[in-house]
DNA sequence: CTATCACGTTCAACGGGTGAACAAAGCGAT
DNA sequence: ATCGCTTTGTTCACCCGTTGAACGTGATAG
């Protein structure tokens, strides 16, 4: 499953750093080999993200996952899109603190040390 | 899986309402019939929660799942446990929003409607 | 007595996630 | 050039929680 919070994760840890491998992502984004795998071939297909190699330096080979101006387009809109639902959550969360304080509030008190 | 979320959702609603079928259950807390069943079962092996029959009441017949005096206690255990992890997870949130606003005020300004 | 309804209970099927295992490709030493 | 060794991407059988249709049961109405 591709979501938006890992398309958004992906996206921008590969602007950081392009220089990465799928294992250091999965442990970065804390999910595993197999899905970060997945999710990467996903945006490669999309085109919002290109594989490139760099031979010709001679040291530091290694490949990169350059993010193309389409993916650069594509994470401006998923951040945004990412950052309302993260506002949407914000506003249900007070909701449930509050009652949730205010049923603690109802009980008789118990000492901290007993949760 | 019963997690300390639903643990809480059941014995609240319980509370609220000792008289509720499982399949009513399952719609408000919104999860399954089966997992519904399970997790009730949980709380009943526990001890929270005793199923008291009510066949003296000629009409109004129905079973009841009653909140024992330890369940009592455990939802008043388990609701401070939840608040506490809520409050844990709102600080994190704020941490995150504050980042993606940065992170989309650093962006090229897009129309609302291109998200 | 039988059909129907309202329950609780079960479990085969599904789906997403996981990471061990494999394949490929580069690097260094001989 | 050859042979290991290492790094990296790729695959896929397995795991595990969730789901909801199907079933069993007992009460109710007709």
């Amino acid at each position: 499953m591709l979501t938006d919070e890992t398309r958004y994760k992906l996206l921008k840890r590969l602007e950081e750093n392009p220089h990465i491998n799928q294992r250091e992502l999965a442990n970065e984004l804390g999910i595993s080999l197999g899905k970060t795998n997945y999710c990467l071939k996903a945006l490669i297909d999309k085109g919002w993200v290109k594989v490139g190699n760099f031979r010709q330096n001679p040291h530091k080979l290694q490949y990169a996952y350059l993010l193309t101006p389409k993916g650069l387009e594509e994470k401006a809109r998923v951040t945004l899109r990412f950052l309302k639902r993260k506002q949407q959550e914000h506003e249900q969360l007070l909701e449930e603190l509050k009652e949730l304080r205010e049923e603690v509030a109802a009980l008789k008190p118990l000492e901290e040390g007993e949760v």
